[in-house]
DNA sequence: TCCTGTTGTTAGCTACCTCTAACAGCAGGA
DNA sequence: TCCTGCTGTTAGAGGTAGCTAACAACAGGA
């Protein structure tokens, strides 16, 4: 009960450490500097110095060349950051679909910064998923059907009840390219994929925000929009794949 | 289409310094070394410094004792940041239900660490969501009614279907309290709230683990259980909070 | 016993990032 | 003109974290 208020500050580094040593004790029985090593990609030298300040912070159990352990209060420190690397890596690979190497390196990054607050949400998120089985997952199936079609046909599946839009949605299917300088949208979908995608996203043009025409060249092609307060300018085969809808 | 590759390896401080001069300048139409001072929250003679390296890797334009400004590279960088904190600020705050400040203060901490698959990923969601209306937000209100119910009378409200479960689920309504020594189980919910329901998560008590009764204490209030090859103690007010399911 | 290879420690170096404190440039007021 | 205060720069120090290279401890084989 006190053990959590006695690791207060640790750097990442040290948390990755930790996590390190009870992962390879729970792999190897035993952990030594050079398990340690090979597991964070980090030469020997660098090890000692990080073991010393885990020793002197009460984390671990270290004598000068003796196999490495934990202390109650560094299993309970090493066992919070594990909990979030997984609940990071499950809520990335299960629900957003992200491949296991990326939400893998993305969990190892955010686990460091993740608040209480997000941790107890995600797992929420996956508690109501298992327990709403008619509606969770339903809405799972049906998010992963439609992104990952998107992500090849820029349609969606028969079975997703928007496939055919409401007449009202059908004919708000604009895209940045039908408006004209001065009028503005909301941006809905980023129509395309690869590159021009990741540039747009890159750039903000993200859901939800708010884009007007500022100008448009000569030759019609580069136009010039604001957003958010700043004012990019986008290829016609760019604004094209921006579908929006009317300001509200 | 060349800055994003002129930027390759920023650091999260130098990040920091482009995001904020990129605020800046939208705010106050000029960045001074001060303002930035101020909206980084560091002193005045940290901020030269790192001036100089942005200057040298041509994404402000700086001379001394002089307005700052963005170069494109800078501005398409400084972009690029910005659009990640965004989306993983609307994520956090929209999907997760995370408190604003909370928030903000997580999408700080992650938002030079998330990769762009992640980053498109969520983009995704919120392109489905409001593209399905009566499947997407229908999901998203349903989670949140659940999850917010859950936070203070631990059950579903009445327009939840999972509200009474099926008979099958009503049978399973076990919890880690009613199993023997040498039993397994799968975490399904955890299923109170507070510093009980944060220890348990923080200990690795996520949904879809699994659990086996290692041993109960003579007096039958600690219980010892296994997950993930490590062992650990629970009170018995703590075990009766996690909810299982069969291992399948 | 000595040799050798593995393992761990140490020292010295680099890089990053921040701070404090002293100093410089500049503008406005007395 | 000089003084004063705001702003920005610089130097020096401290903390973290990694590396390399030299060295120490130890075990097993010849």
């Amino acid at each position: 009960m006190n053990a959590a208020a006695a690791a207060p500050d640790l750097t990442a580094s040290l948390e990755d450490y930790l996590e390190t040593i009870y992962e390879v004790i729970r792999d190897h029985k035993v952990a030594r500097v050079r398990d340690i090593a090979r597991a964070r990609k980090v030469k020997a030298g660098s090890v000692t110095p990080a073991m010393k300040k885990l020793a002197d912070l009460g984390l671990i159990t270290y004598e000068r060349r003796e196999y490495i352990g934990l202390t109650p209060a560094g299993e309970e420190a090493a066992r919070r950051v594990l909990s979030r690397h997984q609940i990071l890596t499950s809520f990335l690979s299960e629900v957003l679909q992200i491949s296991p190497e990326v939400a893998e390196a993305d969990a190892c990054a955010m686990e460091h910064h993740i608040s209480d607050e997000a941790m107890d949400r995600m797992v929420r998120f996956f508690e109501f998923m298992r327990s709403c089985p008619d509606t969770g997952s339903d809405f799972l199936k049906r998010f992963h059907g439609c992104s990952r079609i998107n992500a090849e046909l820029r349609s969606c599946p028969s079975d997703c009840a928007h496939r055919g839009g409401t007449p009202k949605r059908r004919a708000a299917a604009r895209s940045l390219a039908d408006l004209q300088p001065g009028q503005s949208g909301v941006v809905r979908q980023i129509n395309t994929t690869g590159a021009i995608r990741q540039r747009l996203l890159d750039m903000g043009v993200l859901p939800d925000a708010v884009v007007r025409i500022e100008r448009v060249a000569p030759a019609g092609d580069p136009i010039w929009i604001r957003l958010r307060g700043y004012q990019i300018s986008l290829r016609m085969s760019e604004a094209k794949a921006v579908l929006i809808s009317d300001t509200h």
